[in-house]
DNA sequence: GAATATAGCAACCGACCGATCGGAAGCTAA
DNA sequence: TTAGCTTCCGATCGGTCGGTTGCTATATTC
């Protein structure tokens, strides 16, 4: 019925199904998403969506990538141009801080990442590799800053940035339960708090 | 073909179910736990594990009991003893600690409540009810020994029980997620240091 | 010992799962 | 004009999902 699409149209497509599959897994998770949901979401045939894929693994992948891509243009981002050290690790956290509190728009069932980990930690398999990196990627950084402050003299020479960086996503992992499970309004400001805390007493 | 047990022997099968039941979640979810895979796991019939419980969100919600006496036994009971304050505390936070670690022998894959809260928390249902009940208790738990512990002067006087509670909490999602995706074995020892540093800046 | 209650089974239901297939349709290049 | 490529569809595959039914065999109750 439907007819082919010029180049363009397809990888809107493919970007219209990664939009629609992101949306769902933040809800359902990416083991809850389904080809013959998302088909019916977007209009399409259940072949027609997986084409675009091959198998239910690389679609997961894909929506994993998609999703980072958005997490990388919200959070990491914008805080690209700050000065590196302390001045750019608040800027990054305050940009994360502002993505699960207002996720409704990006992820409307909360942090993905948190979700997929969560999902997928205690099975193999590439999904799960995939998001291990993710989280592996992300705690660098929060180090390569946290380091570059310690030795700027910014925290203190005593302060270790692996404990510090651990307890910074233990922080932002507690503030997607409390915005979530809890729906607590004042979850963002307690995880400021907290935050300013872990760095005043590194 | 399988006859009638005893009362005390239905009972014994009812809990067979839910241990496995448990252990199954821990690894799948609550949503991944499946009557088929539970029934084959128990060499018995579908019909036979559900006439137990009738739906599956009643299973669901057996397992997350059953799960909730398992951590009432290892978290919250060996503590019941000790001086109410930071002693109380202590002896809870670091039970909490050694459930993680060691949870391999309760929940095979990582900390059922935590999955649960992620696999949930952006649905509506009983066991989304039931999960957040459940941490809000847990809370209120640590809540009541910070309060005590400001009271009595073993914290500071400008200590603040609910931020204290809601920094504690990420310590323990962080170290889930550090034991569970990164395998991390120096996770507990970190912990027990965010721990220490999140009472003494209280 | 008869009557009743019930745990568990085998078989089955409709719905949905991921995946595969042949073919229709339209863009592109020769 | 036409051959080739690609997207997408409709149909279908074997399998699994949660749940229901009719029944048997036994423990309990009278």
């Amino acid at each position: 019925m439907s007819p082919r699409k010029s180049v363009a149209e397809t990888r809107r497509t493919r970007e219209r199904i990664i939009d629609r599959s992101v949306a769902i897994a933040s809800v359902d998770g990416l083991e809850g998403l389904t080809i013959g949901r998302l088909a019916a979401d977007l209009g399409m045939s259940k072949a027609g969506v997986l084409g675009h894929f091959g198998t239910k693994e690389a679609l997961q992948l894909a929506a994993l990538d998609g999703a980072s891509a958005i997490f990388a243009r919200l959070v990491w981002e914008p805080a690209a141009d700050a000065a590196p050290g302390l001045t750019r690790l608040g800027a990054v956290l305050e940009a994360w801080n502002r993505y699960l509190e207002t996720e409704r728009g990006a992820f409307p069932g909360g942090c993905l990442f948190t979700t997929a980990s969560i999902e997928f930690d205690a099975r193999g398999g590439a999904v799960r590799d995939a998001v291990a990196r993710l989280y592996r990627l992300w705690r660098r950084r929060l180090v390569a800053d946290l380091r570059i402050a310690v030795d700027s003299g910014e925290l203190a020479a005593t302060a270790d940035p692996e404990q510090l960086a651990y307890e910074l996503i233990g922080a932002y992992l507690a503030l997607n339960q409390a915005i979530q499970l809890e729906r607590d309004p004042a979850a963002p400001e307690r995880t400021r708090r907290a935050v300013a805390r872990i760095l005043a007493t590194g």
